[in-house]
RNA sequence: GCGAGAGUGGCGGAAUAGGUAGACGCGAAGGUCUCAAACACCUUUGGCUUUGCCGUGUGGGUUCGAUUCCCAUCUCUCGCACCA
């Protein structure tokens, strides 16, 4: 085996020193901006995962440089968090000496893999002078009315004693300690990222990311058209208001349904009769966990609201009124109409408690709720329309000019719940006057340091850390200058990495977080890779941060990323997930030792499809070494010389599939066509220095130091770093012959070398005259024949 | 439940504007080298009742020809999850 360890080292050292990976900010020449998920810098250490995750636009960076552009490959560390917080509680050591030491080893680890970042733009976000910027977009936010503060039920983790967003709770677990959540009432801070609903929706319209991740924003922001429409009360002079997708159905309104907690309630228990059984329903609802929730979908329970009666507004029939946990407070009004001839869930709620169902659309058949379209029936002037759109058209016309709705707009995303009652965080820059209320701290006083403490453990309420730290709370009213008291909610983890890919472009910028003009010529970020898990949360928000910074001007384009990607999963050798506790890890490190950073990258680029999971193979990966120990014992065949007219052909043709197959993210074919050529190699006496260097030189993306070292002992030749990515022509790339394949009904029945300029009579001749297809065409009627160019022909007899 | 995607040798996986199924690699078998082993190298390797037949989850369909297109069905993975 060839000596990766010391080849490994040397080319390591060799690109350090010489800062090979360096951006440079010199704006004539064409750039390329690849971005990576910066790592989380656990205690674990660096993952398979992260070779696999960085490994694919490494090769697409290393590849942009050989083609002539100027790269930007940036790495940094996403450092905030609760892993990191909770690590020192236990070890009672301070985050800081946690994070700064988790850091060095995971730069250690990446450098001993052998990537191509700029290490000089390298960020960590809990820097002051990072997370300075951070409070500075966050301020410029509460300038701009997208931070508010609003009393809520919250998702509570009474382990971690910390608020979670709805998106760190999914499935009412906590995302980190994976206890039950549970439902509190707290005031929170949130930004207005609904405001930015339809632009985030629009905005995918012009980048290209996969269409997989396309659709699940779209599914994260949730769009729906419908209307708003009022409901009077009978016995009050009240109105309920709901929000409904199918307008066309409301003379089919049989019930209507509020959540279990819908002001309505309190504001009329007096008029209420049964509110006994309200407040026990009520007690009952919220000591539902989400699980039972989503497992007793089917069967729905409520209680009517005795005292109350609705009218439906366009045939003022009276409709009782229920509570039901199916109906959420969160999402529309909190109250529903009730169409169950035409929904599932209304259906269900209304055959358990013997309502009328009244079909106004035909074709059901009465055993469930017909979903599908139909003519009109049973609906006044709606009766005879044969399709929705239509109908719900002229309901809401009916509606806007009756003023007893409108035409509306609901999504099922949710105001970003911003704030969180722990120390390792950012600051939430504000400050509260008895007198003046909610001030921003001012701009020319930040960064808000984080203070030291000695106490991580979170107050008894779920306070903060900081709430303890009276040099921290107390302070002065920015405005009236009495004394004030300091917000001691951190910002949560996603707060960083919202805007990070920025802080690459000008990482030592103390004016702004970006100089305007280097942002113009490094931004968009023309390739984003990184994992399916963030293409919600995390590349939502840092698209609403960037949109937002987009409006006020202070960055060039609508959208930060062109192009997103997402690499599929390293399962543990078993095929299930890698975790600690199956013992099915495998620690790249050990890889590295045993065959060399060259091997790991290959292989794991090789195993299957980047985008797909795929289980480790112990026994494969010596193949990829096999492999790269073919490539270095070649040596010993290369003589002086150009490209042999017998290899020509297959080396254009693997300049070619090599090169596409990187722009297309398919490695594991890539590699494999890189072993078609060594194969070749192998096949023939002696190869060519010209040869032997564009091997090197397609390989070296995937395996830089083994390439490095040949091209430098066997060819003289200087680093490989900025030399000139192999074109081909596409001339070459076309045999002089090709395999005619004949079939007889379709089935192969033999196969001859032909010229590839022959004629298509040429081709049925020759067919016509083979052997093995006369065995089986003699005697019978030959019906047709069927001649595809360059490929086959077909004889169909009878 | 809804939405999206995927089912191919002993294994990881190739090949779909319809045209030689199984590239490349692993594993396995045999051989060369060696006292022997490891490494390396060479040959073979989808299955079978082998003049041939069957084979891309299952059942149909379209076609001269289907892994690829259509319909139905099963299984798995991912995402969302009572979103009105």
């Amino acid at each position: 085996m060839y000596n990766f360890k010391e080849i490994e080292k040397k080319w390591q050292k060799f690109w350090n020193d010489n800062d090979c990976f360096k951006a440079s900010d010199d704006f004539s020449k064409k750039k390329f901006y690849g971005l990576v998920e910066f790592p989380y810098p656990s205690g674990a250490g660096m993952h398979v995962g992260h070779v696999k995750a960085y490994g694919g636009l490494e090769v697409i960076a290393r590849k942009r440089r050989m083609e002539g552009y100027n790269v930007l490959f940036p790495i940094g560390y996403d450092a905030f968090g609760l892993p990191t917080e909770n690590y020192a509680i236990k070890t009672n050591t301070h985050p800081r000496i946690v994070t700064d030491n988790n850091i060095k080893k995971f730069a250690l680890q990446l450098n001993k893999v052998g990537f191509s970042f700029d290490w000089s733009r390298c960020i960590d976000t809990t820097d002051v002078n990072y997370y300075k910027w951070t409070q500075w977009i966050f301020l410029k936010m509460y300038e701009k009315g997208l931070v508010f503060r609003d009393k809520a039920y919250v998702n509570y983790c009474p382990s971690c004693k910390v608020v979670l967003s709805n998106e760190d709770s999914q499935g009412g677990k906590c995302d980190i300690c994976h206890s039950d959540i549970i439902q509190k009432e707290k005031v929170v801070w949130y930004l207005r990222i609904t405001e930015y609903a339809d632009k985030l929706l629009d905005g995918l319209k012009e980048v290209d990311y996969l269409p997989n991740i396309k659709l699940q924003q779209e599914n994260w922001i949730g769009k729906s058209t419908g209307a708003f429409v009022n409901f009077n009360i009978k016995e009050v002079n009240e109105l309920l208001r709901i929000y409904t997708t199918r307008p066309d159905t409301l003379f089919g309104v049989t019930f209507m349904v509020v959540a279990p907690e819908h002001p309505i309630i309190d504001k009329y228990k007096d008029r209420i009769k049964n509110m006994d059984d309200i407040i026990l329903y009520r007690e009952y609802a919220s000591k539902k966990t989400e699980f039972e929730r989503v497992q007793l979908v089917k069967d729905k329970t409520g209680v009517r609201i005795v005292g109350l009666t609705a009218i439906n507004p366009v045939n003022n029939k009276e409709i009782p009124i229920y509570i039901s946990d199916y109906v959420m407070m969160g999402y529309g009004t909190g109250a529903i109409m009730a169409v169950p001839a035409h929904d599932d869930r209304d259906y269900d709620f209304a055959k358990k408690f013997n309502i009328d169902i009244i079909p106004v659309i035909s074709g059901g058949n009465g055993d469930s709720a017909y979903t599908a379209d139909g003519v009109m029936i049973n609906s006044d002037f709606l009766n005879g329309i044969n399709n929705k759109k239509d109908a719900i058209e002229k309901m809401i016309d009916f509606l806007t000019k009756n003023k007893i709705g409108e035409k509306g707009v609901q999504y099922k995303m949710k105001d970003w719940a911003f704030n969180r009652q722990r120390y390792w965080g950012e600051p939430i820059p504000i400050i509260h006057c008895d007198k003046c209320g909610i001030v921003p701290v001012p701009y020319e006083e930040l960064p808000l340091v984080l203070p030291d403490v000695t106490d991580f453990e979170p107050g008894t309420d779920g306070e903060s850390p900081l709430a303890k730290i009276d040099s921290f709370v107390n302070c002065k009213c920015p405005k009236c200058g009495s004394s004030a008291k300091r917000e001691t909610d951190t910002m949560p983890q996603w707060a960083g990495s919202s805007w990070y890919f920025l802080r690459y472009i000008d990482p030592s910028n103390d004016k702004e977080f970006a100089n305007y003009d280097k942002l113009k010529y490094f931004m968009p970020v023309d390739w984003y890779n990184g994992g399916m898990e963030h293409v919600t949360r995390h590349l939502i928000y840092s698209r609403f941060w960037y949109k937002f910074l987009y409006d006020l001007n202070l960055v060039p384009t609508s959208e930060p990323y062109m192009k997103r990607t997402a690499q599929g999963l390293v399962l543990g050798p078993d095929g299930e997930k890698m975790s600690k506790s199956k013992g099915n890890v495998i620690d790249p490190l050990e890889i590295i030792d045993e065959y060399g950073a060259d091997t790991l990258r290959c292989y794991i680029l090789f195993m299957g499809d980047y985008g797909v999971e795929c289980p480790w193979n112990d026994d494969a990966i010596k193949g990829v070494n096999r492999f790269l120990d073919r490539v270095y014992n070649l040596k010993e065949k290369v003589i002086r010389g150009d490209i042999s007219k017998q290899l020509e052909v297959p080396i254009n043709k693997c300049i070619k599939k090599v090169s596409n197959d990187i722009e297309n993210m398919k490695f594991n074919t890539a590699i494999a066509e890189l072993m078609k050529i060594v194969n070749l190699y192998y096949d023939v006496d002696k190869i060519t220095s010209s040869e032997y260097e564009i091997l090197l030189k397609l390989l070296y993306p995937f395996a830089p130091h083994i390439c490095e070292e040949l091209n430098e002992m066997v060819l003289n030749n200087t680093s490989l770093v900025y030399s000139s990515w192999p074109s081909f022509d596409e001339n070459k790339t076309l045999d002089t012959t090709f395999e005619m394949v004949i079939q007889v009904n379709g089935k192969l029945r033999d196969k001859v070398c032909v010229n590839f300029d022959i004629t298509d009579d040429n081709m049925k001749e020759i067919a016509l005259n083979s052997e093995n297809v006369l065995k089986y065409i003699s005697g019978k009627d030959i019906v047709k024949i069927i001649v595809v160019p360059k490929k086959l022909v077909n004889i169909v007899v009878k």
